[in-house]
DNA sequence: CAGAATTGGTTAGTATGCTAACCAATTGAT
DNA sequence: ATCAATTGGTTAGCATACTAACCAATTCTG
């Protein structure tokens, strides 16, 4: 009973404490966690993005990640150009400023979460993340159809490569559709 | 590694979902989430509150109370009047609106709460809020030295009771004041 | 092939959160 | 008693998220 009440506190709670923490180390960096993890994406990304791509990457609405690229923009983290192969499109590039210091914005956000999940058994965290995910799926059932596969996809692709592997150009790439890669 | 990198995108997507669906539910009843919360908290304090005091049990800044509370009281969920006893002060009470369909509300939020934990053991619910509650602890450690007071008062003001039990009496409010009884 | 449906992106408007800066009232220290 | 510090509340400005409504380009269908 209480042992309920408390679960959604807890977990927005948590969830808020973990993002002001890491947008309070990345804040030096003129970076935030939604921009981190866009830049992250770009950066593991074997190709330049699409706005949807990206969307779907980070879990969110489109009109949410237009309003994030022009920060970006803005700031010189990223650029964006018209794809040749479909004009609705628009690539999404690293800029240069980004490329320089992704390796260390990474570091940062690698080292908060060692910090927040020391002390914690595998076995434990092992289940406190299995319960995550299904809360999580539950909470995805049935609502939501618009976005349902948005999200299922963001997961897919969230693959943690954490590694500045910068691809090359050459946008030749509407194939992220639906088959795919790794799940595991 | 992967074990870790997920972990954040993980809690914050589960917590993204949570609060989507409750929206979600509590939209036909003009209804959100932060709205929901501050209603409940209100409902269940014995006397009514400060802006001050609904901050510290709902875990936010101020300001962002003076918006949320503007658009309770345009949408008539709550009244404002000032504290006789300091006139810094705005006591903020329940409308009728609000009163007359709370239990609805919390019904409301129960219900979805047992949907979203239910098949999950008593034991790994318990392990994954031990694990969550070790989290926020350790991000909100050393940190927002500014807040860390706040946050501590709202987990201990958080007592989840669920219930609709319109308190009268029930007199042992003044253990907020920890500064000379705001109460006199 | 023409029209319909879908997809990528945008704008507008709103909600919810933050920090910084400020005023007014109260409390505390001297 | 007075002046400094603290506290309650506000405003301004920003960041991040959403939905609804829309345009333009592409793809699908009959």
């Amino acid at each position: 009973m209480s042992n309920d009440e408390t679960f959604g506190q807890l977990l927005h709670g948590t969830a808020r404490a973990w993002r002001q923490k890491l947008d309070q180390r990345l804040k030096p960096m003129g970076l935030s966690q939604a921009k981190w993890r866009t830049l992250m994406h770009l950066s593991i990304a074997p190709d330049a993005l699409t706005q949807a791509e990206i969307a779907a990457r980070l879990g969110v609405e489109e009109p949410t990640v237009v309003a994030l690229l022009h920060r970006l923009e803005r700031e010189a983290w990223v650029t964006r150009t018209n794809s040749p192969h479909d004009r609705r499109c628009k690539m999404v590039l690293l800029g240069r400023r980004a490329q320089r210091v992704i390796a260390q914005i990474n570091a940062t956000a690698d080292k908060l979460r060692h910090e927040l999940l020391a002390e914690i058994t595998e076995c434990d965290l092992k289940t406190c993340m299995r319960v995550l995910a299904r809360v999580r799926d539950r909470a995805e059932e049935s609502d939501s159809r618009r976005s349902a596969t948005r999200q299922r996809l963001a997961r897919v692709f969230a693959e943690p490569n954490g590694q500045t592997k910068r691809g090359h150009s050459i946008p030749r790439k509407n194939a992220i559709s639906r088959r795919s890669g790794n799940f595991k």
